[in-house]
DNA sequence: ATGCGGCGCCTTTTT
DNA sequence: GGCGCCGCAT
């Protein structure tokens, strides 16, 4: 199209819209609008071979940005296949690896110690409580969550506290606070994952050198899921393409799905107007699943307004029916669906291509006991974190004092950690010393006492060790100097045993652990002279990639993780649990302006990761955070139209009740059985579904007897509010 | 000064 | 079910 063209065999294998994108004017922006299963990642990768191979761009002038680690792993390894190009040049990376590696650059500009260390949340959270404390603010009048929220949602709005003022004295505690926060982290040299893009942010916008080197030198930017972008992410964005760079941006609006942390799908209108783009390229033929499931993903997304507007379609087979199976509780629901699995299994389909998705991580217990005690194996993503568990995060604090022994934070996690007689009084002695003379605590601690100078003596042991022997030793000398893991080893319980294990785990990691593979987080050359590089390099991996890839994909396991984890991916067959109106959507979403619409987009991602089959699953009671909650089905199931679904009638314990199927009964009894049977009232069971011809579908969530053989039902009608009602007079058909 | 048991409170999604 | 806090025992 543009120039000779010598790359048919780029273009192959892509349908017309497809091909339309990668050749898209290279000197220009542009917006793909890709709808789920549409090719979107080959699109992106094409794009840059197509660029690079007819000389519109040479590798250094392209930045790709991705959100996922995973995400950029698969494009960089999709890429290497496609070129023949040495890629190190280019910059490719997630939005907070390429700010760090930037920061690394430039730490002078940044006022950032070269070695400064990444908070992730929970360093964060911890730094909060300890200002809180510091300030002497009570919990209870300032949740240190809501500080937390306030601090990264002012950051992502690219606001520090200087600018920021407000008429009402709580919110003008938390701008206080937001600057007392600011200062603490400055002083310890630490950044969480909001600081890494806003510093960045500001010292381009201050140092127009600075921006104008970065400014031609990228040429051509490509940004993935450029729906979950923030406002900050896209001012960063806009700021670099000011001089002239062509945006490639991939996203879709029906899967923005990261609004609770600051995504904007503003940015996507905001685009095309600031970049001057008149059509989108719509991407609307989807290659992954059946007819049925594609039908149903477009049925719920039409219940939202504000969409751009796009329509998937297929050439697939309809394929069946989506199963729908309301059971009865939780512990049957998770039966319901082991059961299934075992069938799919005698089916011969991948284990590892089924994925039991729901909404929230708490939902995942009982599915795994029941796997568990089916003997089917499975693999759990989310959750805990390898860098997360608390073994190790007490392992990297040694390791970070071990370069900056000014890092307060970790220094309080381990100083008396394993337990060195070091207790609150002598911290509080310490914190006191500190706030005095306005120094980090290891400075203050410094001669306090004999209790504390063996723990100053092994920080400093570690930090003579640094750049003198390999990072496998020096975390060898963590564990065995700190007496960490003999503190595991003379546990008992076999879950201490396990936290031995994850430690040797880590030394293995870091044996294996190449500075010239962190290509991804892109350590710069400035760092190389410094002996801490490696230990740096470790450091700012773990905080950034929290172990997300420890997962053995090729391994024959059901994959079970929440609905936000499975974007991107993709299953053969697709289990949705949970289905439960308050559950998914979440009641928690309710409040927020633009909730609901969110959960329905979540939906969609749901129903769009299956490929050929879909079960949709709900419980009508379930035990989550210690209480029984009982449930209707999710309005969204309401939105497939009945045509679709398959109905797989629960086997109904009350019609059976009365006669001899109590056989039949206990062969279909959970494994786990959480109460005795359950009482009748006049037919009906706490917990039952039944449909009232005025109020429509509710649960009894009470009853009584009356004696004259009716009974008072208490049913929460949803929308329509709790009604008692007597079955002597009310209509009420259970279903 | 530390360790441990009991009690009350919260409870979504994540780079 | 998990976590922080408190009070008591060691």
């Amino acid at each position: 199209m543009f120039f000779e063209d010598n790359t048919p065999d780029l273009l192959r294998h892509l349908n017309p819209q497809q091909a339309q994108a990668v050749e898209c004017n290279p000197k220009t922006s542009a917006l793909i609008l890709a709808g789920a299963g549409s090719g979107k990642t080959r699109v992106l990768t094409t794009r840059i071979a197509w660029l690079l191979q007819n000389q519109h761009a040479g590798v250094h002038n392209i930045m790709a940005v991705t959100f996922t680690n995973k995400a950029a792993k698969e494009m960089q390894t999709r890429l290497s296949a496609m070129l023949p190009y040495n890629l190190r040049a280019m910059w490719l990376g997630t939005f907070h690896g390429i700010c760090n590696r930037f920061l690394r650059l430039h730490y002078r500009d940044a006022g950032l110690p070269q070695t400064f260390q990444i908070l992730d949340s929970s360093d964060q959270a911890s730094i909060i409580k300890r200002l809180l404390k510091q300030l002497n603010i009570d919990e209870k009048s300032l949740a240190p969550r809501t500080l937390q929220g306030f601090i990264n949602a002012q950051k992502e709005a690219g606001l520090r506290a200087n600018v920021l003022d407000a008429p009402d004295p709580f919110t003008q505690r938390l701008i206080k606070c937001y600057a007392e926060y600011e200062q603490l982290c400055q002083r310890e040299g630490v950044v969480d994952f909001a600081e890494l893009l806003l510093r960045s942010y500001e010292i381009l916008n201050a140092n127009p050198a600075l921006l104008a080197h970065y400014q031609s030198r990228f040429t051509h930017i490509l940004v993935d899921e450029f729906q979950d972008t923030n406002k900050l992410q896209y001012a960063w964005l806009k700021l670099l393409a000011d001089g002239g760079a062509a945006v490639f941006a991939v996203g879709d609006d029906d899967q923005s799905i990261y609004r609770f942390r600051g995504a904007n799908v503003g940015n996507m209108t905001q685009f095309l107007r600031d970049f001057q783009i008149n059509q989108p390229i719509k991407l609307e033929q989807n290659y992954r699943s059946v007819g049925n499931i594609l039908a149903a993903a477009n049925a719920v997304i039409q219940n939202n307004t504000d969409r751009l507007g796009k329509n998937l379609r297929t050439d697939a087979e309809a394929g069946e029916k989506i199963s729908f199976f309301a059971a009865y509780n939780d512990i049957a629901e998770a039966d319901f669906i082991v059961n299934e699995i075992k069938e799919l299994k005698r089916e011969n389909w991948q284990l590892n291509q089924i994925a039991l998705l729901y909404r929230s991580n708490a939902q995942s217990r009982v599915l795994e006991q029941a796997l568990f005690q089916a003997a089917i194996s499975y693999k759990i993503y989310g959750g805990l974190r390898f860098y997360e568990r608390l073994e190790v995060k007490h392992a990297l604090a040694y390791l970070r004092l071990a370069i900056n022994p000014n890092d307060d934070n970790a220094l309080l996690r381990v100083i008396n950690f394993p337990p060195r007689g070091i207790g609150t009084r002598s911290i509080e002695n310490i914190q006191a010393a500190a706030q005095q003379q306005n120094s980090s605590l290891w400075q203050a601690a410094q001669g306090m006492g004999k209790k504390i100078a063996p723990f100053i003596e092994l920080v400093e042991q570690l930090r003579g060790q640094v750049g003198v022997v390999s990072l496998a030793e020096l975390v060898k000398s963590v564990l065995d100097l700190s007496g960490l893991i003999k503190h595991y080893q003379n546990q008992k319980q076999i879950s201490e045993q396990e936290r031995v294990e994850n430690l040797e785990e880590l030394v293995n990691a870091a044996t294996g652990f190449r500075v010239e593979d962190v290509q991804l987080d892109m350590l710069p050359e400035n760092l190389a002279d410094n002996p801490a590089l490696p230990v740096i390099a470790f450091l700012s991996n773990a905080a950034l990639e929290s172990g997300e890839n420890q997962a053995g994909s090729g391994d024959q396991a059901v994959q079970l993780m929440t609905v936000h984890a499975a974007k991107g991916l993709e299953f053969d067959a697709v289990f949705i649990s949970g289905m439960e109106e308050g559950r998914f959507p979440s009641e928690l979403s309710m409040n927020e302006a633009g909730g609901l619409a969110e959960e329905r987009r979540l939906m969609y991602v749901a129903i769009t990761r299956a490929r050929k089959r879909l079960y949709i699953s709900m419980a009508q009671q379930r035990m989550l955070h210690g209480q029984m909650q009982y449930g209707v089905p999710s309005r969204f199931v309401d939105e497939i139209p009945d045509s679709l679904l398959h109905h797989l009638s629960p086997p109904s314990k009350s019609r059976n009740l009365n006669d001899n199927s109590h056989l039949i009964f206990n062969q279909t009894a959970p494994a786990i059985s959480r109460t005795e049977l359950p009482r009748e009232f006049d037919g009906f069971l706490i917990g039952e579904n039944v449909r009232h011809e005025k109020f429509g579908v509710g649960v009894i969530i009470d009853a009584s007897d009356k004696g004259n053989g009716s009974a008072n039902l208490t049913i929460n009608f949803g929308a329509q509010g709790v009604k008692e009602l007597n079955t002597a007079f009310a209509k009420l058909t259970k279903i």
